[in-house]
DNA sequence: ACAGTTCTCTACCAAATGGTAGAGAAAGGT
DNA sequence: ACCTTTCTCTACCATTTGGTAGAGAACTGT
């Protein structure tokens, strides 16, 4: 049968939703498998375990929101506060669009530490310049003095945590429609420039 | 067989833990039964059935954090970002002790609906007085202005983000020893003040 | 001593889980 | 035309899942 999309694709994407919003094992291979459309076998066939599966997921969420953050970087103004805007803006788009993206990277605390320390020792370098970066900063007095590894914790789990928590959101009465989005976006924006500067 | 605590408490106590960590469909009655050291059928005597465990312990786990937090708020001084500081520190203590409580939190967004639901519509006075709380002190001018639902929801995305995101902070080389608690505890406070401050 | 309630157990069960074995279709290269 | 590789399928399997049935302790009040 032609396959409009790859076959491994289609699955990864899929999985990648799944995943994200219901949890690594939470989630069976039947129900991808149903939801793509195809015999579970078919998945086993490309991905020769759940295991694997669950790796190459990880592999290509990194990937993307890598892309996605590197460039937001490059093409941001020098003034540390903008870069966070931009980056944040950055991130929020995709994260928007799909929840599962960074539910995924929530669910990876909850892996047998030999599985996710793979991908840990692939971002540790990233989250080192960020942290390095923030404390220059601060000694430039551009930022709002304190402990850079924390902070930078602190405002990946805003991100995270607000993008992820539909439910908190909707308890207290937020729409996830464009202006809804708009707002949410800009207001966290906003939120982490006062809690950044000087 | 003389118990030294109820049965009741200890499951519901071994279950918040393990659902927390690890998720509401991950954990099975067999596991928890085996942490417990008692039949899996001792467990389906107390609880009818696993979503009804589930229930119970997120009842539970709601009614805990409401006194906490009550108790704070009574106690603490009327600037409102004294306030913000109180309840803060008031829910890091149990939560850090057990991270699986606000890990729990999390976790009801991916519960059906219906279940819940009963906890929402619990909840949902205690976030809207807070909202309106939030909104009357932007209008007198002791919190930096905004749209008070999505601050609050904000605040409360930082604060369950970092509080269940051990692997965010150990890639940060954070540790979780006295000093590196209260160094983060403060930090986040420091960080929402700036984030509230006029 | 005894009856009744409270509590925990062993013994099952049907369904779902991750995974194996291997057949057969589709396509490309020669 | 034919062989090989790529891909998807049906048919199973052992284990684990949530849950039932019912027996037998252990404590109660009388």
């Amino acid at each position: 049968m032609a396959r409009r999309t790859g076959t491994r694709e289609t699955i990864l994407d899929r999985a990648t939703d799944l995943f994200g919003v219901r949890g690594f094992e939470a989630v069976s291979l039947d129900q991808i498998a149903a939801e793509v459309g195809v015999a579970k076998q078919t998945l086993l066939y490309w991905f020769p375990s759940k295991d694997e599966l669950i790796e190459q997921v990880l592999a290509a969420t990194a990937a993307e929101l890598a892309i996605v953050i590197e460039a937001a970087i490059r093409s941001a103004p020098d003034d540390p506060l903008d870069r966070v805007e931009a980056v944040v803006k950055a991130v929020f788009r995709p994260a928007v669009r799909r929840p599962a993206l960074l539910g995924l990277v929530r669910e990876i605390s909850r892996l047998p530490s030999n599985a996710s320390d793979a991908l840990t020792t692939r971002v540790e370098p990233l989250v080192a310049r960020a942290v390095e970066w923030m404390r220059s900063e601060m000694d430039n007095g551009r930022l709002r003095a304190g402990d850079p590894s924390i902070i930078v914790s602190l405002v990946y789990a805003t991100v995270t945590g607000i993008a992820t928590e539909p439910e908190a959101l909707r308890a207290v009465g937020w729409r996830a429609d464009i202006a809804g989005l708009r707002r949410l976006r800009d207001e966290l924006v906003r939120f982490l420039r006062a809690a950044l500067t000087p």
